[in-house]
Order: structure tokens, then sequence, then C-alpha cells
DNA sequence: TCGCTATGAATGAATG
DNA sequence: CATTCATTCATAGCGA
């Protein structure tokens, strides 16, 4: 594969310890958050817009970038999902099946690259270039954050894209308390 | 990060191996059978269901999961290609053996080449450096395990496990193991 | 007992 | 969305 374009690693024969650390880490805060959007709201299919809402409320905890929030969500549901492959527990349902050869496998199908509308790209900087599409999602304009958490109002944008014009006004901060779920912590 | 508190997270399953603790070490057999299949055969791409399969053979030599075939093929993939990364700059004037010295392979097994694939690898200074030709994954039932016996590496032990076969289809029982999402901090 | 090494496990990042 | 790479954490095993 090609994913060693990566970065450039190699530092011509002098491996300098001193690599900057750029691999994002969530801060505990930030994890609770993004467990609790996924497992307690069930909140999966980000928007752009919703990563760029998600991802400006994170930031008062710790360094973050869009890419982040959309690598976590995307990664998150590629391990549940691969759990759920790896793990499967076969549904024996009763009948010893020891009859291969009759019954064909038609389960074990890889994903045949479905046309899958939305694809958002990152620019070098992170930038995010969204790419409009479809959307599978089944919340329209969720919750994500109270405004008035602890200071994102100074930089609260209206997450108003001109020229994302599809749906007029896409405003995604509403009111509801995020905190209400109590994981996170076995203490 | 969070891997700090990773301590002993997934005991979802039923672990019954009790002796040793949460961490999964491979057995003899295991493991042979496991390094025969990567060196000799040069099976590297498991498909998920191909672990099953693996995971299921290698059950009858002791416990072992999925999600341990796979975490031991990636990480066997992933450190052969450090070494080779290391090696072109540490100032090694000698010989450091990678013993890969294993000939002996195929010998009852149908012949699974097919040659179709070739990984360009990532020329660091600008050079290609490898070009394997990989077994990717494009056959359908890949008999990995040609007898229910292991004659992967040409020895034959009197192996007499419940003869389990291998379908078409991957209906496995296998015992399911999520780790759970309950985070704690990091200190 | 302490330090090192090998390696299982986890996850961010990327590609197709 | 599936798959893979890269990096890191954590720990068992071992030697001094």
């Amino acid at each position: 594969m090609e994913q060693q374009t990566q970065q450039q690693i190699e530092d011509g024969g002098n491996n300098q310890a001193a690599e900057t650390n750029n691999r994002w880490a969530p801060t505990p805060p930030q994890l609770r958050i993004l467990k609790g959007l996924y497992y307690d709201k069930g909140f999966k299919y980000p928007t752009p817009e919703q990563i760029q809402e998600i991802c400006l409320h994170l930031k008062q905890y710790g360094q973050i970038e869009d890419k982040n929030v959309f690598f976590w969500f995307q990664n998150l549901k590629a391990r549940e999902r691969q759990k759920l492959k790896e793990f499967r527990n076969v549904p024996v349902g009763g009948s010893l099946d020891l009859n291969f050869g009759s019954t064909s496998s038609t389960s074990t199908d890889r994903s045949i690259d479905l046309n899958f509308g939305s694809r958002v790209g990152y620019g070098a900087d992170g930038s995010i270039m969204e790419q409009r599409g479809e959307y599978h999602q089944e919340i329209e304009t969720l919750p994500l954050f109270p405004m008035h958490g602890e200071d994102i109002l100074g930089n609260m944008k209206t997450t108003s894209e001109g020229g994302s014009g599809y749906g007029g006004g896409s405003r995604i901060s509403l009111e509801l308390s995020l905190n209400s779920y109590g994981d996170a912590d076995m203490a």
C-alpha cells in the first residue's frame, strides 16, 4: 500500500528521537464527550458541519482537529463492525451444520465499494473539504452541545458555509444537556 | 492516551484459561502453525473468514480467539516492516540475521499462488525496495489446513481433533469478546 | 530485584 | 465503509 506516504518519518540516517508527537490522543474529557455522542446518543454519522461543531467544542479540552473527530467516528464504527464480524457467533440455531457443499456461502461477501456519496477530504493542513453527498443518518439537526458550555461562545460560528446551500439554515447548536450520561468513570 | 489504561480490558468473553493471565500467549503448536502460514505459505493477509478458520483450527492447541490471530498477523507484518526500515539506517556493519530460513513447505497442499498482485513497496530513499507477489485474498476458500492434522510444516503430529470441517461459509461458533468502552482517565 | 527485550493489544491515520 | 499501516502502550519472560 501507499500509506507510507503519510508522513516523512525517515530522517535520512539521523534519527533524532525528538519527534513531535504528531498523533492526536484524545484527552479524557474529549473521550467522554465523543463516547457520549456515539454510544449514549447513538450519534454515528456526523456530517462535516457537525464534525466541525464537535471539534470546536472539544477544543477547550485539548488540541484537536476536524480530521481527528472524523477519524474517530470512522474507526469506532469500523471496529464495532469488525468485531461483529470476527467474533460473530455463527447462528447455529439448533442445527449442527456440517453439510458444507450444499449451502453456498452468501454471507462471506465483502463490501463491493457501493456508491457511497459523501466523502470528506482533507487538505494538507487539515482543512475540511466537503463534497456533498447524501448522509444516511436519521437525525437532521442533532443538538450536539449546549451553547453555554464554557467558553465556546466567542468562537462559535454558525456553521454556515457559503456554498453548501443544502437546506436552509443548518445550525446545529441547540439546547440539550450532554453530561447526562454517567459512563466513563468506573471509580 | 488511553492505552495506558488498557490493563485487562477485554475479558468479555469466557476466559477459562485462568492459569495464564489475560494476555494470550501462543502455545508452541499454535505458533508453529501460524509461522508456517506466514513464512512458508506467504499467507499474510487473512480475511476475517480465514481468521476464523485459522482460529478454529488452533483452538485444539489451546485457548485462542479471533482477535489473537488477527493481532498476530498484524504485529508480525508491522514488525518485519519496521525491521526493514530500521536496518536501512542503523550503522550496523555486520549482518544481523533475519532467520527466515523456512524453506520446507508446501508438501501436500494444492498450490495457491495466485501471483497477480505486485505491491510496490515504499522507497523511503526513492527506490522501489520490494516487490513481492502477494497472495492477496482473491481466493474464496483457501485451503488453509488441507488436512485435519497439521501438515503445514511437514511434520505430522498425531493430532486427533474433532474433525470439524471448514465450509465455504464460515459457520463457526466462537465466543464473543468485546471490550467495554468504559473509560478511565490516566491517573 | 532491576532493566531489557519480545510481543500482545490498542488505536490513530490513511487508502481504496 | 473495509482494510491496512504505523505507532504506542503494557506486560510476560529472562538475564545480570
